[in-house]
DNA sequence: CGGCTCGATGATCAAGATTCTCATTTCTAT
DNA sequence: ATAGAAATGAGAATCTTGATCATCGAGCCG
């Protein structure tokens, strides 16, 4: 099911590249840095290299099959593309990321836009706050 | 008028504070790279250091007097704090950037993150697309 | 005004994230 | 299986930003 999205991508089915989609596939959090990914690959024993991994990620970028996110942070954040555009809330505690989707905002954007003469073509949303999770540090018990 | 800015933020008033905060004022763009400032002081014949540009910065930040964004692109952009909170359309082409304030955006926003669960501290939005500057390079001529 | 003290500065070094280089390995098509 | 092209891994390099530290200067007192 992804060896045919590389090869329509013109990429090579190659190990690193499967692992990695797998990862992403099977990631909990679904938005996972490039550290992130190479520790989990070098935890579960497979011999990668870092660079490889910026590599690889920064393809299926290319290719359409992730997409890179820029949350506040250093480290950029990638997810698997599932074709549904969102954008996301982030708590600044626990770093747990929702998504949403809000048929309103994006409607207002495309406005704005026109309205100062631009032809938008991207956006980004993020939203900071604290969640409400139990296991979240930051909550009062 | 940012002398007593700065006392009040526990500053002292010298000369590189003074002059990224003219510079900060008298930027056509209005949002800046530190490195743009750190430039913009070299060619005015200032002897600084770059890293006094961060630090200074970083201190405005702090004190409230400068807001730092994080535009896609590698570095981080600077403005002027002038009370009112707005967001940012920027070209894809040519890196001009606008504001924008959207009330509608803003309760979307506040009930998203309630509905998560999320009390909103912050947020991130930014457009990005091509404008109609007529100095704007992609323009069809 | 002249000096004192501590914060500020600038040069340099350092850290973190990401990309580049290049020799070696691995796909893929034949 | 083989050749050719593409991909990989190790490490160096780059870019942005922050840290160190010796020197300098702003603010304050007399
Ligand atoms: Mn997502
Ligand atoms: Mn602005
Ligand atoms: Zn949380
Ligand atoms: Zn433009």
């Amino acid at each position: 099911m992804e060896t045919s999205d590389l090869k329509k991508a013109g990429l090579k089915v190659t190990l690193p590249r499967m692992k990695i989609l797998e990862i992403l596939e099977n990631s909990e959090t679904r938005h996972l840095t490039a550290e992130a990914i190479y520790r989990e690959l070098l935890d579960s024993g497979e011999e990668i290299g870092l660079a490889t991994v910026y590599r690889v990620l920064t393809q299926f970028e290319a290719a359409g099959l992730v997409c890179r996110l820029h949350l506040e942070g250093n480290q950029a954040v990638f997810e698997l593309e599932r074709g549904g555009h969102h954008d996301h809330i982030v708590c600044n505690q626990c770093g747990r990321v929702e998504e949403f989707f809000d048929e309103t905002i994006e409607t207002r954007q495309r406005e704005i836009a026109r309205q100062h003469g631009f032809s938008i073509k991207d956006h980004a949303l993020v939203l900071y706050g604290d969640c409400d999770d139990s296991a979240c540090p930051h909550r009062p018990v």
